[in-house]
DNA sequence: CCTACAGTCTACAGCGACTGTAGGGGCAAG
DNA sequence: CTTGCCCCTACAGTCGCTGTAGACTGTAGG
């Protein structure tokens, strides 16, 4: 199999086929050969870098790092340093959200366990969403995405 | 003060005032009276409107459960059941998220950690990229929101 | 050969929850 | 009167896709 289909390179790098070609629409996958008729050819390389942007998405890495990442492993001999810095402030991206949803989870919790039942004028839920006071939750940072 | 203008609601909720504007424009403000010459004028009941939704917000309810949220407030005797049913969905939700961005954090560590400098050829963390294998993060369950 | 059906093409709209921009009008102080 | 801030509408942009519409292609069976 030299050339593939983009449904073939889709189930090859386990990446939906209208993805790919919005991948390729943001300038990720770069344009492929077609066939006569116009259908998107791929050799095996695609399905590496393929791989390559799932496996940084998978890792939550955005999409703009992912673009970084795939510029500076194209550029060999270029300083691992700076892949070490995406990772590092992705990982710091991670971590924010991470304490930020544990500070959610127990207001949440928090919450549901004191109410007993009843109407809604009686429940601790609602209180609590109407209260000014009495919110951990009250950031003013809102928890945002990822 | 009995009416008061979008800026000024925008200070006593903490939302900003395109944000009022979106909340209208979606219904979940309902349409405030106007000056004469077209401003937006609220009263005190506003306040409470638009902090409940903050508070809901900063929990992390998505915009579909605050509406209900509300739906249900202003049903007074309604049963307090469907509220909890909300908030543990929610909960669900987050605890979700909260282990994938823990499984999350343990791998990006664990590759940044393994790699040690040097040229990108020999970077670790981009071994991990390119790897198929050796990938924790490999759930096909891509992390989404929150 | 014909038909069915799965796969592919382009182009564009939609999601959630806002944010930003452009281009104007209103209002109080100096 | 002018400065400067506030307010208005309407629409585009964000992110990372997903869905839709309408047309074409490739393949397998009869």
């Amino acid at each position: 199999m030299r050339q593939m289909t983009i449904g073939q390179l889709s189930k090859a790098g386990g990446v939906k086929v209208t993805t790919i070609r919005y991948y390729e629409s943001i300038g990720l996958m770069g344009e492929p050969d077609r066939s006569e008729s116009g259908q998107r050819l791929y050799g095996d390389d695609a399905v590496h870098r393929l791989s390559f942007i799932r496996h940084a998405r998978d890792l939550g890495f955005p999409m703009n790092a992912v673009r970084e990442l795939m510029k500076l492993q194209t550029e060999p001999g270029s300083d691992c340093s700076a892949v070490d810095v995406i990772a590092r402030e992705h990982l710091n991206d991670v971590r924010k959200r991470l304490s930020q949803l544990e500070a959610l989870e127990s207001e949440l919790k928090r919450m549901i366990s004191s109410c007993e039942g009843g109407e809604v004028g009686e429940c601790r839920v609602m209180a609590a969403l109407n209260d000014h006071s009495d919110c951990i939750a009250e950031t003013h940072e809102r928890v945002t995405a990822l």
